[in-house]
DNA sequence: ACCCAGGTGGCCC
DNA sequence: GGGCCACATGGG
């Protein structure tokens, strides 16, 4: 994959604060739409907690319509902010110095912050040794045959062995440039409807347009 | 006129 | 634990 489409360097943002933000604007929507979304945020008051905080519901809501279900997503982004003001005074790096475990319970227990925008948040603003499963991690290694559960955390702690270096930051990185690559992987040729057609993994995919398996 | 996107929660069994 | 559904805009 890594010859196939080059470094990715993600999470693509400005501020970790700004990654968090995303993670949960792209939650089943494709980047474009959230990229409008998050540039009339910064046009309206700039993309940082107190003015989030500040700024009306519905107000939120118009500002971050591209990005679809935006009337859910506003609330999701508020009801994140309401902990983060509250718990670490709006401050990524007090949330950084914080137990990665503590977070992620507390991540979890947000309405509308679910594993993978929690691991998300965890690997890429707050620089966790976490691995992030998606959509695309599931279909692609299932359809390569080299995984059959649908398991969240059977399949985060897999690719957590599998990819663990022995220096801590190698690690984060290597978790960090996975995930991109097989997003971007997905998003050419493992699709729903499976392109294969030139995929770098094809010769060794043992499931080839197969449609159906796990979501 | 479809199908899909870097999910999540609610409800049901 | 799993299956089904609503949530919504924009691009192919």
């Amino acid at each position: 994959m890594l010859d196939a489409f080059g470094k990715q360097n993600w999470w693509p943002a400005d501020s970790s604060f700004e990654v968090i933000i995303g993670a949960i604007l792209t939650q089943q929507t494709s980047w474009k739409n959230v990229e409008k979304a998050i540039s009339s945020l910064k046009k309206e008051g700039g993309l940082n907690p107190e003015f989030l905080n500040y700024i009306e519901l519905g107000r939120l809501e118009q500002l971050i319509k591209p990005s679809g279900f935006y009337k859910i997503k506003a609330q999701r982004l508020k009801n994140f902010l309401d902990y983060f003001l509250k718990e670490y005074n709006g401050k990524t790096e007090k949330m950084t110095e914080d137990n990665t475990i503590k977070i992620r319970k507390e991540l979890l227990n947000i309405n509308g912050i679910g594993k993978e925008t929690a691991d998300s948040t965890l690997l890429y603003a707050l620089n966790k040794e976490i691995f992030v499963i998606d959509a695309y991690t599931k279909r692609i290694f299932f359809r390569l045959g080299i995984v059959d559960t649908n398991d969240y955390e059977k399949l985060r702690e897999l690719f957590e062995n599998s990819l663990k270096e022995k220096d801590h930051l190698n690690t984060i990185n290597k978790f960090k440039e996975m995930h991109a690559l097989i997003v971007e992987l997905g998003k050419n040729y493992c699709k729903k409807d499976p392109i294969c057609n030139n995929c770098p993994l094809f010769s060794s995919c043992k499931r080839k347009g197969v449609k159906n398996e796990y979501s």
